[in-house]
Parts: structure tokens; C-alpha cells; sequence
DNA sequence: CTTGTAGTTTAGAATGATTATAAACTGCTT
DNA sequence: AAGCAGTTTATAATCATTCTAAACTACAAG
């Protein structure tokens, strides 16, 4: 378990107990170089079999909550989180339901539009949807 | 029934039949000035009693398909539906559950990234997030 | 105008993701 | 070691959406 005590302080730091299922699932989201995009069902295919599914969905609300995760806005029945909690956008890849980071910084927006009076922009989600490049010509 | 023909021959050249519900269906979706983005439970509400829920998501689904009406990607549990077609993004006021029209030329959106090899990019979709501009400030 | 048929509507059942419940379990403080 | 709040879990409940299959209807053809 190698970020094993890392993973245990921020736990504690955040309130949460460091239980055996929460720590098996920081391993699996926080553990790895890229980020990673997931919805609760690819998360349940790949833990420890003897999580239930109540406690991925207790737990991984609770990470978000915490702010370890968020969460992607698509239209997709599932919900998707993000192990990328920092300001960025996505390409979607609709064929393969994967999401692709791109960097707040390769992609700019200038001047946003005013927010509707009374309300202050919160945040700012680009989602660049993709697909194949089909070269299916006709012959 | 103002718009009556158009929505009629509308339907028909799309290979749907001008029925009673799908009329009636129009006639609250597309007489009007404004864009309208709804859910199928708000369609529900302000629909004729007579018409029952099937026939709203099939009528919804056929108009989308037909391309009257356009999906907008939310991380909401329902589904929104858009009468305005054209490439176009959005403010979501997620206290209101509304979104409002940002016009694509109100945007400027430079330098795009490149799609992932072997991708090419759909369309994009931007998603400005917006709260009401609390000023409760300590006093 | 009839009739035939494909297209449409509908009530109700089924699905599937998510959330709620409440009992058993466990981390942690005393 | 004891006790309790926090956590996990199986299972039921919820809720949006989709499916089913039977009744209905637009409309083309005669
Ligand atoms: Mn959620
Ligand atoms: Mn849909
Ligand atoms: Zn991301
Ligand atoms: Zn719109």
C-alpha cells in the first residue's frame, strides 16, 4: 500500500474514519500518475469484490463531497466523477463513454458573456464531444 | 391554432402524421418567441391532461430525432430538452433548475485543442454555472 | 364514403441508476 | 475493556425512462 499513510491523514483530515473499504477505494482513484474518469459501475468491476455497492456510492460521495472528486456534467444516464478536482474541460468520446482532460490553459475563452442579473458565474464546463474520423467515403 | 399548417406540413415532411397530441405538442413547444428548454415532467404540467406520459417521451424523442429539439448534457437525474437547435451554450442556474441562451457569437472561444488522434471534433458545448449573487456578507 | 394498414397512443409493467433504511459492525476515545 | 458515533451492508424504495402489446387513428386506395 504505498500512498497508504497519505491517504489515511486526509482521510482523518477530512472527518472520515480511514476504514478498510475507503482506503481499498483511494487506492484504486488516487494511486495513479493521469487522471481518471469513472462512473460507480467501472469502480465496482474493479475493487475488491467484497465492497458492497452502498458503501461506493456512500464513499464516493463522500470524496466528492470532501472535494477529492467531481463530478461531470453529461448527458449520459450515469454519473461520471473525476479524479481532477482542478478547474479543466473534456473531450467526450460518446462512441467509447470516455472523457479526455484538457488543461484550463490550452483552451481559451475570452470575454464570457455577463451572468443574468443577479447571479454571479460559478464555474465555466466545456465539454468538446468527438467521435471517429470516419474516412468511410462512399466507395 | 396559430401556427396549425406549418407544424402540420412540418410533421409530415419529417414522415411523422400531424396527430392531435403531437399538434398539440408543437403548439406548446414552438409558438412562442423565446427558446424553451424543459423537462419531460415540466412538458407534463402544462400539457393537455389528456395526453399521456408515453406518448410525451415518444413525441419528445421524435421531434429530437427529427431535429425540432436538441439534448442539453447536465449532471441533473432529468433530462432537458431544448427548442432553440442552433449551435449554441448556456448559463444553468442550478438553484432554479434553468438555463438561459448564451448566443454562439456572444462567446469566443479561440484556439481550440486538437481532438485525440484519430478523433474528430462534434460540436462543443459550454456550460456557465451561475448562483445567485449572494451578498449576505457578515453583518 | 368504406376499408385496410401502418403508424400512433396508451396503461401499465419493466428497467436501471441511485438513494433510503435499519441492523450489524468497527474505529477510536475514554 | 467499554461505549458510542461513524460506517458498512443487504435489501427495499424511488424515480426517470423505456418497453410492451393492445386499442386507436390518419390516410391511401378503391
Ligand atoms: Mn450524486
Ligand atoms: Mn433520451
Ligand atoms: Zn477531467
Ligand atoms: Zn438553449
Amino acid at each position: 500500500m504505498r500512498h497508504y499513510k497519505f491517504h489515511k491523514e486526509r482521510l482523518r483530515s477530512s472527518g472520515l474514519r480511514p476504514t478498510k473499504q475507503r482506503l481499498a477505494i483511494c487506492k484504486i482513484l488516487f494511486d495513479r500518475k493521469e487522471t481518471f474518469h469513472f462512473t460507480i459501475e467501472e469502480l465496482k468491476k474493479i475493487a475488491e469484490k467484497n465492497i458492497s455497492l452502498a458503501t461506493l456510492y456512500n464513499t464516493v460521495h463522500a470524496f466528492k463531497k470532501s472535494g477529492y472528486l467531481k463530478e461531470i456534467s453529461l448527458k449520459n444516464k450515469k454519473t461520471f466523477f473525476d479524479t481532477n478536482t482542478k478547474n479543466h474541460h473534456h473531450f467526450y468520446d460518446e462512441e467509447l463513454s470516455k472523457l479526455i482532460d484538457i488543461k484550463n490553459e490550452n483552451i481559451s475563452l475570452n470575454n464570457l458573456p455577463e451572468a443574468p442579473y443577479g447571479k454571479k458565474i460559478k464555474d465555466v464546463e466545456i465539454l468538446i464531444r468527438v467521435a471517429n474520423n470516419n474516412q468511410k467515403q462512399k466507395k
